[in-house]
DNA sequence: GTGTCAATTGACACAGTGTCAAGCCACAAC
DNA sequence: GTTGTGGCTTGACACTGTGTCAATTGACAC
């Protein structure tokens, strides 16, 4: 049956997850992944050619299941501009922690896997869409903060919003996840929005 | 002589600056390193007693050849605590395109080796200072903006200068490095600084 | 000459990825 | 009932890169 193919398949991306999820990205080799899965080495080979195949079926696999669309869609449903950049802080903000490891771990294998580089950054220009969105909205309502050209609004927001960033404060700062979405939105009102009273 | 051991870990120090700073942290192995200073690879390791202790060491001869201190100067001499500021960010955004190739191979090499991890962490702990002197002098001339406490805001700048970020800029942005820093101070200016006139 | 010391050569252990070939086993088709 | 077929197993092996070890060379110092 193909549904044991499936079946199989789930498994491992279920196993990697784990795996990711606990070591923070680092270890997870592919004998561990095996093994958690119940299966053989050889038998993750037959799913996935390849360790970097394997960490990007696994990323869009959480994307699936984390339901990244449905999460993003109040930000989209926003009325206002600022609304709208608050609302894709909030979203976003909210779903790193749930995507760390996997995503951690996609980043560190960019290093030595050239399809798992193309990968990450596919899923950080998709993230870029929606810093983009968020401040075209602003600067429709006129309320973006002047002096900013609307590429160098998103190239900040985005850039600002990457993990590594996320990683720095909660991990080693020991933020909150709460606290770094309250700052964040605070921070990007104040840089990006004009006349945000302080 | 033992001039001639230091004229040796000189050259190993300056090859590895060469090869890492042309790959841009990837690639740069044992071998190509000991082939750029003109010595077999064993030999790199009567001078270093691991990759790790090598990248560790090329970072600090970098700091003392590139003057870090020197350049830190004007900041810690400033006089009020917005100039501190930006003159802070002034100094560590024009430093970092001069490190990056050592850097960036340095945070890569956490991964797999905790030596690097602890001596980038180090660094990067440093680095915290700076901006939590900034903000101090900033909170002292009673301008920090309402709402932060010190420690949040020099974790917030300290998390927004981090390699990466100047990373996804100016790389994956094209920015220059010019526009790096110009735009930084902007974003510093409007978040922490109570009655920035934006 | 003898000692010392940096450096060389070449071999090897080890970890982790990825490949290959042979075989096992359950289930389906005829 | 035997013949496929497909998913999986086992075990061996190639390859890369790090780090170790031992024997040797060559220069310079005393």
């Amino acid at each position: 049956m193909s549904s044991e193919i499936v079946e199989t398949r789930t498994r491992i991306l279920e196993a990697t997850v784990r795996m990711l999820e606990e070591h923070g990205g680092r270890g997870g080799r592919m004998a561990d992944i095996a093994k958690e899965s119940g299966i053989s080495r050889q038998a993750v080979y037959l799913h996935f050619a390849s360790r970097a195949e394997l960490l990007i079926a696994t990323t869009k696999y959480r994307d699936e299941v984390l339901e990244l669309d449905r999460r993003l869609a109040p930000s989209r449903a926003a009325k206002s501009g600022v609304d709208r950049l608050t609302l894709y802080i909030e979203a976003w903000g909210n779903y790193i922690p749930e995507i760390y490891g996997v995503a951690k771990a996609l980043l560190l294998a960019q290093d030595t896997d050239d399809a798992a580089a193309l990968a990450w950054q596919d899923r950080m220009l998709a993230m870029r869409d929606g810093c983009r969105a968020a401040i075209d909205a602003l600067h429709s309502d006129g309320r973006l903060a002047p002096g900013w050209t609307q590429k160098e609004a998103t190239d900040v927001l985005w850039s600002m919003l990457l993990v590594p960033t996320w990683e720095n404060l909660t991990i080693e700062c020991g933020w909150s996840n709460q606290q770094y979405v309250r700052w964040m939105k605070t921070v990007a009102e104040r840089t990006f929005v004009k006349g945000s009273g302080d």
